[in-house]
DNA sequence: ATAAACCCTAACATTAATGTCAGGGTCAAT
DNA sequence: ATTGACCCTGACATTAATGTTAGGGTTTAT
């Protein structure tokens, strides 16, 4: 299997494979020819490393857990939990913190709508005085 | 009032001024020898521009709408009611995509969790083998 | 032998706000 | 006249994953 049947059945372009391999995610074997060749069993693996960037771990966090992941044996290899909580833990903070961000901008929409009932159109700042009269 | 006094009096850095400068948020006086001057209203300004920031806006929306709050006319100004709600939207999604991982690492967790209550050490996957028996 | 479809490496570009550094003026006090 | 505390511009660095481009080799089919 070469990089580009990999990238197809993966949805992971190639420039990411080769990026993936780069940080020490995969390897591949070469041809004579220099082409990458992949196993089929490579195609879990980078879906895998899909999940977990989709979950915004960086390729250097998941390159400290993949193997355990891949191993079946995630149950197993405790050193995965702290980094699931800690993950959580930023996770939280930030929808806490856009929680705090959404509020203040229902604030500022309320501001708005709630002195101005009636809003009137107005492009640009140059005609406000006379608009809002 | 030179930069420095600026900086201090808002939290901002010096750097940051002359970026918001560049980005057409605030403007400066020169003195003969082409140091930057401030009007004392320049701390207000630049306040509500760490706030908008705050919230997620970039420099180049806040200025499309900077005249409009600094007016304090904000409730007259129509134009900045849509901004508003499209930044609310997009910080709603942002929400909603980070419950979602947020769900999943909690499924993570507990897949780990469930599967082995009494979760031993592993420092290395090396040892696992061992170590998980 | 040429076209099409693969593959390779290396390197620069992207984003946004900010930090940092280099090289250099200005000013006040001593 | 020197020191210290200001200020200036310009430019490169940061982050992380990915896109893109340049320049080039390989393979297969025609």
């Amino acid at each position: 299997m070469q990089i580009g049947e990999l990238a197809k059945s993966t949805g992971v372009s190639i420039r990411s494979l080769r990026y993936y391999e780069q940080q020490g995610l995969i390897a591949a074997d070469r041809q004579e020819n220099g082409y990458r060749t992949y196993n089929p069993l490579m195609i879990e693996k980078v879906n895998t490393i899909k999940f977990y960037l989709s979950l915004g771990f960086t390729t250097e966090q998941i390159a400290s857990f993949l193997h355990c992941v891949m191993m079946n044996k995630e149950s197993f290899c405790s050193q995965i939990v702290p980094i699931y909580r800690q993950k959580l833990a930023e996770i939280e903070d930030q929808i806490q913190l856009l929680s705090q961000i959404r509020a203040n901008l229902l604030d500022r929409i309320e501001a708005v709508t709630d002195e101005n009932p009636n809003l009137l159109e107005c492009e640009s700042h140059v005609h406000n005085d006379i608009k809002s009269r």
